[in-house]
DNA sequence: CCAATAGTGTCTATCAGACATTATCTA
DNA sequence: TAGATAATGTCTGATAGACACTATTGG
């Protein structure tokens, strides 16, 4: 038998093969807190337990697995994020009661204030402190693979500046740095860590400050392009 | 309607879902090459054409993921590889002329010894240079996938010593700092490589020596058991 | 002894940690 | 001017790079 006709005989179903679906952590920081968009479930499985943004493939409309995550967030933020990578896939026979089942998870960030109009509109979506989900219960397996995103996201902390996705597209320095410590857990050296981002060329001054309640005001830079993939070779200490 | 009653009437397939497989990228060091083991194909599609280890989930049999990378690489080598983890899923509605397909690929690493002897009795699996599968024309997207497991590989043996994975259980430093010297590109400073493995107390001293063709023997080690989790916090050159 | 390979000593360069100091804002 | 916050200066310590040196084997 040829190729062709293999092909047009080819029953996908013939077999029986795991429910896939796909998962985003969506990180943002908001109010001195980091902040994760969960949706309150309105089907079962599950129903009424909150969970991560997630749905299944399109076979029509999407043409890849990361189209298939922006699609399913734009639907509750109304726009795209500027950080979106894979995070992990995870797949057994028990964390969905459907039978067995494979997530494929990506890790994302945004301004909160560029969707928080938008998300206040859709009512099964919300932005939530992240201390406050790890007491929750959520549905499937959610729990464990935030708890994942955010062990991820803390080591990205310690060599890169992607936690700045999470903040406008103009931020100040020690914006990020609280940021950072936040993610981190710990406080770090001001020093250290200006002197890196300095050293590497990562931001651009707008040459604008902005004012404090009180103090000196703080200059506002923008990340440049390459600033997301940017990776030090000096971890800070951990 | 009830959860019981949903999932009692829930059917998997009334929604059309894309066709799911795993695959593993297994490395290993042979005859100063890097080597990842290959299958040739002997059922549609891309009939033929050699490809990574890979299969479907067994409903019934598989537990998780990692356990169906498990138990298809070993059906091809015999034994467990001592280091696996996932890489990255890759799904696209192109990638398959089946239609849209989703991988879910694995990372591993083996001594080649420890397979060899089974590996040669599959008529259908080989170990290949690394350098020679870059030039073949692989089935599906594997070629990108190995490229993928490549790079990844080659960031941790910058801040890592996972490649000692693909070592037998007992072997030399100047074997280790040769394999991480191939799967970086460059030659690395003796002394530096050694004192990082030494200071962080990542091998045992198994007291034995191993004579070379000419000069001084050289010191046999095995890992500890966590070295494979330390990453150092500062990387080797680039 | 010589050639070859394993393994060490030691100096320098780089960069994070620590913390003091200066700069610039508001009340 | 005082208080607060931003930004910088500078010393120390840890660790990788460079490379010379010593050690141990076989022939």
């Amino acid at each position: 038998m040829d190729e062709k006709r293999f092909l047009a005989d080819y029953d996908k179903q013939q077999f029986d093969s795991p429910l896939i679906s796909i998962d985003s952590v969506l990180f943002s920081y908001h109010d001195e807190r980091l902040k994760v968009l969960l949706v309150e479930r309105s089907n079962h499985p599950e129903r009424g337990k909150w969970g991560l943004p997630g749905g299944f493939v399109d076979l029509q409309l999407d043409q890849s697995l990361e189209h298939t995550a922006r699609r399913i967030l734009r639907d509750k933020t109304s726009i795209e994020p500027p950080y979106l990578e894979q995070l992990q896939s995870f797949g057994n026979a028990s964390r969905d009661k459907r039978g067995w089942s494979v997530t494929v998870c990506y890790s994302a960030m945004m301004a909160y204030q560029s969707c928080e109009p938008h998300v206040a509109t859709v009512t099964d979506a919300q932005w939530l402190d992240i201390d406050l989900i790890e007491q929750m219960e959520l549905a499937f397996d959610h729990g464990d693979i935030i708890a994942h995103a955010r062990e991820r996201l803390r080591q990205k902390a310690l060599y890169s500046i992607i936690p700045a996705y999470a903040l406008p597209e103009q931020f100040t320095l020690p914006e990020l740095q609280q940021l950072h410590e936040l993610i981190i857990g710990k406080p770090l050296q001001k020093k250290s860590f200006r002197r890196r981002i300095e050293q590497a060329e990562l931001l651009i001054d707008t040459g604008k400050k902005v004012s404090q309640k009180s103090g000196r005001p703080a200059s506002l830079y923008r990340m440049k392009d390459m600033a997301g993939s940017y990776t030090f070779v000096r971890n800070l200490e951990d």
